[in-house]
RNA sequence: GCCGACUUGGCGCAAUUGGCAGCGCACCAUACUUGUAAUAUGGGGGUUAGGGGUUCAAGUCCCCUAGUCGGCUCCA
């Protein structure tokens, strides 16, 4: 018996010739092995001289192969049911998998309970998952039945082509997955997949759920045929799927559109039409609230406070580059038809005009309004500027994808010269202001072009200069940079800031975009110290994006807890009965004074009523006031978690409140 | 835009095979005035998203439109 020399999780060992992971890892939680880099299988054969390591389930490349086999399973499921089901592709994404599949009726939400006791059954059998090497003819041959595989086939080797398609086919070699039951040692299923498996089906049955069904274009382009797609969640354990159910049901409550209603803030009123919001009392104290401290901040750094229309004849936007590139996503324009006058003679030329998009043109025209010379540079302009997009109907989303927007936008002229030290300045600004809005977990997106994309205007040289630049600046705030190839507009590269909020997910807040295309079409210029005529740079930006969705985004973040300089009501008193209202209310009066938005609550519920009306309110202060109270010159506080700090004197009182608000923290 | 599901008083929901549109909260009125998350009693409120069709009969079945939700595609 001939022995080999292998590493095994970074211990040397002898083994015999054609030992495999079984044999290595009996650790049940190992369910595939890295060996000299790959993913293998456990029962991949290990060779002399191999390095191998176990991977756990709960590790990503384990937990990605936990659901990558759950796919396979449910389709398996899928085609136990329905043998025409032709299969699409079934990878592992965050949290779990999918799989495409082309029926002739889409799933109902009863069909997954069908499959998931379809999927049980499997599960229990115990399926093996085996692996088989074939050929490109082979393979075509086999899977005859199966289309879409097919056309995998013949992107092999391809990785750009296959895309999403990349747990099937690779640059190596062909494999097909054989399901095997244990008990008969019959194929029972298979299909085209690189692999790995876990073992067999059992460690499945721990946690996974199917989720939704939803229909996909083939290969994610719009033009292919839509396949139906079925959603699935898997988990090593049945505590980590209820853990992940409970994140799901919290990012429910926490939702913008729900909590929009519940605390009275916003609504999309359907007469007015999709994506148009209405702010209502409360919400519109949150959003003044907003822009007045935006606006502070502003001013304070040296911008300039502009003001333009919300409709412009065609030929700005023609100028601008826009109609060409996003007439789609444009508003049709209002066509004013050319008038004539009795004698055939044009009294009136016709005009179309557009609702703007975007901002930028105006404030360039501001620009060009007078010479500019290299002393009036940086020139910083900023707007709350309304724009309106049409997007498409089945992309909307409460307050984050709308179609008429309140962009906080500015945009800044700027030298060659003094471009590095702005953009410094400017990513600085922005996240000192996100911070004071309580975002403070940020990493950056630096968005290129793709090189040969004609999709992308402008100088080749210039894009250069202008990624090289933004990555500089951006390396040099320390945060993490994660590099967006082909992110970028068609008119420059850009900076993101990406946020995570207070439950980890990420949402892309500031952009930071310098345009070097713009000032080209507009012919701008400023004459530089040596009287020669010089083309300036823009950068536009914007901090919330729109102020509809940064709104959305920290009732979110917030779960509608805002903190007390931004909630709608600040304070609201409580009398214990009837009897101490008017003290109460000598209190109300000098926190009023102070410009505090209190209320009394005097309607004729009890006091428990009121406290938790106020408390589901999201109040962040609830003063209460009863005998001992008035006695001692004091009033008791109620926070919305429930605790309470009874006989604070009323003085104290005062000046904590009026602290909270002006330090912009949370209670 | 595409696929699917959904739309019932302000909000959340119910209504069997097509057979009297109901409940809770909220609202209004009256009584009550209580020390930390729901006082009691009574009352008002819906052309079942809008339009068309099938039927003796439609919230329920069919078609169209609008809107919402979940995805896909898109996002200057």
């Amino acid at each position: 018996m001939s022995v080999i020399k292998v590493t095994v999780d970074g211990t040397a060992r002898e083994l015999e010739a054609g030992a495999d992971g079984f044999g290595l890892f009996t650790d049940k939680t190992i369910v595939a092995q890295r060996v000299n880099g790959e993913l293998r299988d456990l029962a991949h054969k290990l060779h002399d001289g191999d390095v191998t390591e176990g991977v756990l389930i709960s590790s990503p490349d384990g937990l990605n192969i936990l659901r990558h086999s759950a796919a396979h399973v449910l389709a398996q499921a899928v085609q136990s049911i329905n043998p025409e089901a032709k299969l699409g592709i079934g990878p592992p994404i965050t949290d779990g998998f999918y799989y495409d599949f082309d029926v002739e009726t889409p799933f109902a939400p009863e069909d997954l309970k069908a499959l998931e006791k379809a999927m049980d059954r499997i599960i229990r059998q115990g399926q093996r998952f085996i692996r088989r090497v074939t050929t490109d003819g082979e393979a075509t041959v086999e899977l005859s039945n199966e289309p879409y595989k097919i056309e995998l086939i013949g992107l092999k080797g391809n990785q750009d082509a296959v895309g999403e398609g990349s747990a099937e086919v690779g640059a190596g070699e062909l494999t097909i997955y054989d399901n095997v039951d244990p008990q008969t040692g019959n194929v029972v299923w298979k299909d085209l997949c690189r692999g790995p498996h876990l073992p067999n089906t059992r460690m499945i049955g721990n946690g996974y759920a199917l989720t939704r069904s939803a229909a996909a274009y083939w290969r994610g382009n719009e033009n292919n045929k839509q396949l139906q797609r079925i959603y699935g969640t898997a988990w090593p354990t049945k505590d980590e799927l209820r853990a992940h159910q409970e994140r799901l049901e919290e990012a429910a409550r926490r939702d913008h559109r729900r909590l929009g209603a519940e605390l009275d803030l916003f609504s999309f009123p359907e007469e007015i039409g999709s994506g148009l919001a209405v702010f209502h009392p409360k919400g519109g104290i949150m959003r003044r609230v907003m822009e007045d401290y935006s606006r502070k901040r502003h001013e304070e750094s040296g911008y300039e406070f502009v003001y333009s229309p919300h409709i412009t004849k065609s030929n700005l936007f023609e100028q601008s580059g826009h109609l060409a590139w996003y007439a789609d996503g444009m508003f049709p324009p209002m066509v004013m038809d050319e008038e004539v006058d009795e004698n055939g003679f044009v009294r009136k030329q016709g005009q179309n005009y557009y609702l703007k998009p975007m901002n930028c043109p105006f404030h360039i025209l501001i620009f060009k309004s007078q010479a500019r010379s290299y002393r009036d540079l940086p020139l910083r302009m900023f707007e709350f500027g309304s724009v309106y997009r049409y997007e498409k109907s089945g992309v909307l989303h409460g307050l984050t994808r709308v179609r008429g927007m309140t962009q906080d936008d500015a945009h800044l002229f700027v030298t060659p010269d003094n471009m590095e030290e702005e953009l410094t300045k400017v990513l600085g600004f922005v996240l000192g202001l996100l911070r004071d809005y309580g975002l403070d977990d940020f990493y950056l997106e630096l968005s290129t072009k793709e090189e040969g994309n004609p999709k992308f205007v402008g100088d080749p040289a210039i894009w250069e200069t202008a990624t090289a630049t933004l990555q500089k600046v951006a390396t040099a705030s320390g945060l993490e940079l994660v590099p967006d190839p082909g992110g970028a507009a068609f008119y420059g590269p850009k900076i993101s800031v990406q946020a995570r909020d207070a439950i980890g997910r990420t949402w892309q807040m500031s952009t930071i975009q310098l345009d070097f295309n713009l000032p080209e079409r507009f012919d701008l210029e400023y004459t530089a110290s040596d009287g020669t005529k010089q083309r300036p740079v823009m950068i536009h930006r914007a901090l919330f994006g729109s102020i509809e969705r940064f709104f959305g985004v920290l009732t979110e973040h917030y779960a509608g807890h805002f903190p007390p300089w931004l909630a709608p009501v600040q304070v609201v008193g409580v009398p214990i009965a009837e009897a101490f209202s008017p003290y109460l209310h000598t209190i109300a009066d000098r926190l009023k004074a102070a410009g505090v938005r209190v209320t009394i609550d005097d309607s004729d519920d009890r006091m428990q009523k009121k406290i938790r009306n106020h408390t589901m309110a999201k109040v962040p202060f609830i003063l209460l006031a009863g005998g001992e109270d008035e006695a001692a010159g004091a009033v008791s506080f109620r926070f919305r978690d429930g605790h309470q700090e009874n006989g604070i004197p009323v003085d104290e009182a005062v000046a904590r409140i009026l602290k909270a608000i002006e330090d912009k923290v949370q209670v």
